[in-house]
DNA sequence: GTCTATGTTTGCGG
DNA sequence: TCCGCAAACATAGA
């Protein structure tokens, strides 16, 4: 679910409501497990009086900044949400983790699936080091990629879904870039041509960027799909081309698009424009 | 009721 | 290094 633009999504709505410069009151911890380093009074005590300094993504990572120098790493993984809630509201059982803000919200972790992790650390490189590069700063050049997939005899998507490759992209942007870029998924990263290596660049920025402007992607109607932190659904779902399309035209070539498992992760492909 | 699938990541064994 | 598989869980839909 939550990819990078989602993300990202989250990050703009939280700064947009003005959470910079907040204190964190209080916390409450309604499963242990989500808090990844700590015990939960551990956890609640040292975030109490920490004040909010910034509000950033790095990979499918929400970073709250503190002032006392400490950070609050929160993954969403599956089902995980942050939403911006009255302090009034009742909880929802799948709230696991509560903070309560200096004024009447809450900053509040909901989670069906409880695979999400929150971890507070003065150290935040040792989670986020290893990651790859941003696929959409600056220094992310086609240089730059060309050179990572050049040593790589590895398929494509499992690569591009691996954040220690390339930071961001799950299983949605992956299939949406790849057939942008007209490559097949089995392909091995090693054999591109550079016309190909610049394709995949562009194609990869481009989903995403396009993935943010339209504020994510929520597929279905159902409860457990996205919603940013004040609660709106993302508008991508009819910007994806391939992405749970399987038997539809393909938008380029109105071939029927095949639904392929690759890497046991469903994988959406049009069999004439993504030849292998 | 039962079975299957699910958008992520990690850790294991080969 | 890389790959395949299982696990962490809960829910929706067939």
């Amino acid at each position: 679910m939550p990819e990078l633009p989602e993300v990202q999504t989250v990050v703009n709505d939280l700064i947009h409501a003005g959470l910079i410069g907040n204190t964190i009151r209080d916390a409450g911890v309604f499963w242990n497990k989500t808090i990844g380093n700590l015990y939960p009074n551990e956890f609640t005590a040292k975030i109490t009086g920490q004040i909010i300094t910034n509000i950033r993504r790095r990979a499918k990572y929400i970073i709250f900044d503190f002032e006392s120098g400490m950070h609050l790493l929160i993954h969403l993984r599956m089902s995980g949400r942050l939403q911006l809630l009255p302090n009034s509201s009742r909880r929802d059982k799948h709230e696991h983790i509560i903070l309560h803000l200096n004024d009447d919200r809450d900053v509040r972790f909901h989670d069906t699936r409880k695979f999400g992790r929150m971890t507070l650390t003065d150290n935040p490189s040792t989670i986020l080091g290893k990651l790859g590069p941003e696929p959409l700063s600056d220094d992310f050049t086609i240089t730059q990629f060309q050179k990572m997939l050049k040593t790589k005899n590895r398929q494509l998507k499992p690569l591009l879904l691996d954040q220690n490759f390339l930071a961001g992209l799950g299983n949605i942007y992956v299939d949406e870039a790849l057939w942008k870029a007209r490559l097949h998924p089995l392909k091995i990263a090693s054999t591109l041509s550079s016309g190909k290596v610049k394709d995949l660049h562009q194609a990869i920025r481009n989903v995403l960027q396009q993935g943010i402007d339209n504020q994510g992607t929520s597929l279905g109607d159902g409860m457990s799909n996205f919603v940013s932190a004040e609660r709106q659904r993302g508008n991508n779902a009819e910007n994806l081309m391939v992405f749970r399309r399987t038997d539809k035209a393909c938008p380029r070539c109105n071939t029927k698009i095949k639904r392929i498992v690759v890497g046991q992760r469903s994988t959406h492909i049009c069999p004439k424009c993504q030849k292998y």
